[in-house]
DNA sequence: TCTCCGTTATGATATACATCATAAACTCCC
DNA sequence: GGGAGTTTATGATGTATATCATAACGGAGA
């Protein structure tokens, strides 16, 4: 994360979001680089009759825009708050001089890129040829590991059947159905509450 | 591309491939990092039940490997020559030097990394959310930007369906009767050998 | 020249997941 | 504190694509 100083040095603004508010469109060319600083933020695919496909959530300290920012292309999804937000904005030219100076973030950069290119890789995989079970695994496994402080040997995750529907391109019956039969096959836990609970030792 | 003084003084050795040569496994911890010098590197995922996945093709002046070789993880694919190749391999170290004496090349990386990124999203949100035709148009268009000499209006791919179906996780006979579907609708053509051809207004 | 294998092709059938319908429990908020 | 929307749930039915079978054609190698 880039420490709030060197922002302002580098002429970047504060945008605020309400709930719901649209920061940019899939198809708008990407002129800015983002960074959340308080809330959340979605990007998204929508198909022409109206189905999601959620591209990942980003929360405070994470950039999000960037691919299409470097390429010099227009953004391939959406992105909205979905609480009250507010994220950094700074300009191409500004940005590319940020880096120019300091080696360790542009080097902080291209392992986000890293990082996040590995995800995208997996789950591309994971949709073009493993079934619905394989995939949710393969996601929830992935969000433990990055979204959640894994503290304990037993995460509780926050999300939702239908976020996790949108982000494996599953509807939410399967991914309720496929959830269930994971939990009779020892996979993962479900709790009282119906949150799905993932132990260590799952491998 | 790096040039290749550059890369030998930053000792880059040259690792010899016949076609077939696997490079690196899937899970492979991704110590180097690749650019192909001559030939060609596919990248690709299997299941467990044998299919495949390729998550592109790589030939001269172009970089592998390297979203997991800076998160420091696995690779997330194998890669295996499909004909006689030359790659350039470098280590962590090295490169990690590399980019910090070259801003230009390290700020190149990252421009690749982020045209990368654009592209898996896009082929990511297909898969999940839109159907064989819509799929296979997209990846064509993204091949015919981006894996051809864009010379003439008249593009003419040079993959081979079933290269289409590793691509996009259809199966042979899916593409064939898509393409089929998809000259009908003279979204594109097929040339007197089967080829695809790609003509510039189609957009 | 013959054989083998990759490629394109087409029809018949199977299936994983989507879709549609309905409902109960829970949470938000006006 | 009561209606509205979200979440989990489950059964019945539909469908896009996979799977299986078969075949013609062309190119590469022996």
């Amino acid at each position: 994360m880039i420490n709030e100083a060197l922002l302002t040095q580098y002429h970047a603004t504060v945008v605020s979001l309400n709930k719901g508010d649209v920061l940019f469109q899939q198809g708008d060319s990407a002129t800015s680089f983002y960074i959340v600083k308080t809330g959340k933020i979605k990007m998204s695919n929508y198909s022409e009759d109206g189905r999601e496909f959620v591209q990942g959530y980003f929360t405070a300290g994470q950039s999000f825009g960037e691919p299409p920012f470097f390429s010099k292309g227009p953004y391939p999804a959406s992105a909205a708050a979905t609480e009250k937000s507010e994220v950094w904005k700074i300009g191409y030219n500004d940005f590319l001089q940020l880096l120019k100076d300091n080696f360790p973030i542009h080097l902080e950069i291209t392992k986000t890129l890293g990082t996040r290119l590995v995800y995208k890789s997996t789950m591309l995989s994971e949709l073009a040829i493993e079934e619905a079970e394989h995939r949710l695994l393969t996601l929830i496994r992935h969000l433990v590991d990055h979204e959640h402080l894994r503290t304990q040997k037993q995460v509780i995750l926050s999300f939702t059947r239908q976020q996790l529907a949108d982000m494996t391109g599953l509807r939410v019956e399967t991914v309720i159905r496929s959830i269930k039969s994971l939990e009779h096959k020892r996979q993962l836990k479900i709790d009282n509450d119906g949150k799905i609970v993932w132990s260590q030792n799952e491998k």
